[in-house]
DNA sequence: GTGTATGCAAAGCTTTTGCATAGGT
DNA sequence: ACCTATGCAAAAGCTTTGCATACAC
């Protein structure tokens, strides 16, 4: 059932965005640095392509809770997201510190989470310091 | 600073939605729930209160990873997010198993989380086996 | 050559806003 | 009486979709 995907010059730029900005993006960035590369890339192409990737399981959505939808890549293994309330940036952050066992009273069959965390990031508690 | 508020029945509506579904909720079922007890109830009428709420540190807003925009009523206690994949719903999970200590790596200063879980509720579970 | 992917524009949703009026105080 | 809150409708995001054309294979 794998549908043929053919290599188009506007996939392969918004690939390459996001294989250069290791972090979780909106469409909007997704379309701004796009078009650096290919700069007659449209919206609705970006979108067309997200869920194509998504589809591949290349791309994961994640709906951030103050920054809206984003995507990121896929296979980093598991881990959460920072939002930075300073430089209002993701980041990801490896590993995880749920107790998963212990999440979620008796009764309730636990398959997955998702943890973002809020506050000031590195760079930010530098120059606020 | 206070903004005086007039006590109107739509908003005693919209409040005694929240307080009779223990749950988080979304506009659409604000909106149909409130009618039933003001029938001209309108929907910008639900945002603008939403947002009066939440203003007033009486609802807190919530992005849901799969169910969209969800509003729920605050001074809970810390609690977090259940998702159930079978019936769709929302449900609060009190407590938190999450050791903020080392959910991030030095440098990032934590000041705040949520936490979404995602599975099959307690009932969807039983009817499932 | 065949059929998928693109660009453009229009349409769907969700949420916000302008404005005249209703209604709380 | 004053002035906030409401209802209605229009507008402003964000995302999807229809259609003719471009282009990957």
């Amino acid at each position: 059932m794998r549908i043929l995907r053919r290599k188009t010059a506007q996939r392969v730029a918004i690939e390459k965005v996001f294989t250069e900005h290791d972090r979780p993006l909106g469409v909007d960035e997704v379309l701004a640095c796009g078009r650096k590369l290919v700069d007659s890339l449209n919206q609705a192409t970006v979108y067309r392509n997200l869920k194509m990737l998504i589809d591949d399981g290349w791309l994961k959505r994640l709906s951030h809770p103050s920054l809206g939808t984003l995507y990121e890549r896929t296979g980093k293994g598991h881990h959460h997201h920072f939002h930075c309330r300073k430089c209002n940036r993701a980041f990801e952050i490896p590993g995880c510190a749920l107790n998963e066992e212990e999440a979620a009273p008796k009764g309730y069959v636990i398959e997955d989470h998702e943890i973002y965390l809020f506050g000031i990031c590195p760079s930010c508690a530098k120059v606020t310091k």
